[in-house]
RNA sequence: GGGCGCGUAGCUCAAUGGUAGAGCAGUGGCCUUUUAAGCCAUUGGUUGCAGGUUCGAGCCCUGCCGCGCUCACCA
């Protein structure tokens, strides 16, 4: 397939053509910069009241705006540090310069200008260019028409808007829209600082296989691959939670990990089928501890890059700052729906109690599922501020250590906040009796071809057997808090290029 | 997967079923301190794709493709 040139394409291919019959190549290797844009005006303003001290300096960048008036033209170059603007005169260089430079030089070329700074009439600090050269030629128009400087701030006027072609073409969105840059430098930080908080409590950085003989630590479809010499299928991991644990097995006694999970179920505004998650699991401690841990890690990461502890999210104050609330599960349905969760202790007497709600039940739900549905359906939506759910039914819990007075119920926790789960965690069941036991219970519940359910894992309890001291454990969804902490309503927001579905 | 909505020039958007348009970008001019520069002129379209209804379809109908919102499943 070849491609069709717009015209505005084929104008600049022309003008490409036209630069090498010149003998200029409009893709040189070299380039030389002495300074960042910024770097140059803060140099310039340094030394301005100065007599007789003068600022050189060689720029390179990306064209975002012309401005041709004849034998002068003004023109904002933006490189990694912001805008800085150009001002080629005739006087300076000679008219030929300038109309090379109009003729062919357009908006999203990269260009090299040096010369010396100087301040305009309008008080603008700007590079009085002496020399410049084409670094690379755009030939198709970035997707911006116009932007203005409002008090140092870029506006754009008519941008790119339309998601599709913001997800499909990344690049563009980030070239033209400057916010979008802005989220992914927010996200690493954020992903830095929650390394930085737990290096510092002692906690071990491990990478564990992506590529999984038996999937397990979470309910969900995973995608299924094939190695060819070892002739077996192979699973992308749906959690890191038994390889972590194993670790623990091994006498690491804290550990982390922060890695790609991958689950083939539904794309939505929080789901994408590859996701960035944190797992870290934690030897002599338990579920109460891990929430003040918890809690501690949200506001670290609050401090290091919002540098508040209230985030408004989606015209929402949000109020990190710790004790969050802590709700007892059966207590917030009680609450929020009217059913008291304890008095039902099989799926049929809590389905009926729902009919009486006028709720519909999942017909061949598990107790768990339907208390998992109704904390879907009625407690997430209404957590806006921090809250800690916890003491989760032991059936949607297998991996989850059980209450010691209440069998039916496990020591676990969900955090939410804005509508949102943003982690859960537990005691570690570590007991390889107990965790065979609830292996095979998950193997009655589930259809057999129902691929949700958990597959027994005999090297994991082997492990166990070897002995796992009692730990906490903790996974939480990346992208989430980064949806979060940059304010975004939709996670394709937050990940670089999320899964659309192939065009043509 | 279901429901609702959207898809028009490079970008942002118009267009009662009746000649597909504007601003910006582009092209050609004028212009030596502009900054959404300005002024004059001008190019640019298989209206997502394929059918149908109609004298006539961007608009109405059907199917398909893609995206968004939402419900279901999930983190």
């Amino acid at each position: 397939m070849t491609k069709e040139y717009s015209n505005l394409e084929k104008i600049r291919l022309e003008k490409v053509e036209q630069l090498r019959e010149q003998g200029i190549d409009p893709y040189p290797a070299q380039s030389e910069r002495s300074h960042t844009s910024q770097e140059a005006i803060a140099a310039f303003e340094g030394v301005e009241s100065k007599e007789g001290e003068e600022v050189s300096a060689t720029l390179v960048g990306r064209v975002r705006s012309l401005r041709a008036m004849g034998k002068i033209t003004f023109a904002h170059i933006e490189d990694g540090s912001g805008r800085v603007q150009i001002f080629l005169r005739a006087n300076d260089i000679g008219g030929e310069q300038v109309e090379f430079f109009n003729k062919y030089f357009d908006l999203g070329d990269f260009i090299q200008a040096s010369g010396e700074m100087f301040r305009t009439r309008t008080g603008e600090v700007t590079l009085r260019v002496k020399e410049f050269h084409m670094l690379a030629k755009s030939i198709t128009p970035l997707p911006a028409a116009k932007d203005e400087v409002v008090d140092g701030e870029v506006v754009q006027h008519a941008t790119l808007a339309e998601p599709e072609v913001r997800y499909r073409q990344r690049y563009a969105d980030l070239a033209v829209n400057s916010d979008v840059r802005q989220i992914f430098r927010k996200r690493a930080a954020i992903i830095r600082s929650l390394r930085d908080f737990l290096d510092g409590q002692g906690f071990l950085e491990v990478e564990t296989p992506i590529l999984q003989p038996i999937y397990g630590g979470a309910a969900a479809r995973p995608f299924v691959t094939y190695h060819n010499q070892l002739k077996q299928d192979l699973y992308l991991r749906i959690s890191f939670e038994l390889y972590l644990k194993r670790l623990l097995v091994g006498d690491i006694e804290r550990v982390y990990e922060i890695g790609r999970d991958f689950r083939n179920e539904g794309v939505d505004r929080t789901h994408n089928p590859e996701f960035t998650m944190l797992e870290f699991y934690m030897a002599y401690a338990d579920y109460q501890q891990v929430m003040e841990l918890t809690e501690e890690m949200v506001v670290y990461v609050a401090d290091q890059v919002a540098g508040s502890r209230e985030i408004s999210y989606q015209g929402q104050v949000i109020n990190l700052e710790p004790p969050w609330s802590r709700m007892k599960l059966s207590d917030g349905l009680a609450e929020l729906v009217g059913i008291d969760i304890e008095e039902h202790a099989t799926a049929e007497s809590l389905a009926q109690a729902m009919r009486a709600k006028d709720l519909e039940p999942e017909p061949e739900a598990t107790r768990g599922k339907l208390i998992d549905s109704l904390i879907g359906n009625f407690l997430e939506p209404n957590l806006l501020q921090p809250t800690f759910l916890y003491d989760y039914p032991r059936d949607i819990s297998p991996l989850t250590k059980s209450r010691p007075e209440d069998a039916s119920t496990v020591e676990r926790f969900e955090a939410f906040m804005a509508g949102m789960e943003i982690c859960n965690a537990f005691s570690e069941l570590n007991d390889p009796l107990d965790q065979e036991a609830r292996f095979q219970e998950m193997g009655r519940d589930y259809a057999s071809d129902d691929e949700e359910r958990h597959p027994m894992d005999e090297d994991y309890l082997r492990a166990m057997r070897y002995g796992m001291p009692p730990n906490g454990g903790f996974g939480m969804g990346v992208d989430r808090l980064t949806m979060l902490f940059t304010d975004t309503p939709n996670i394709r927001e937050v990940i670089l290029f999320p899964h659309l579905r192939e065009r043509e």
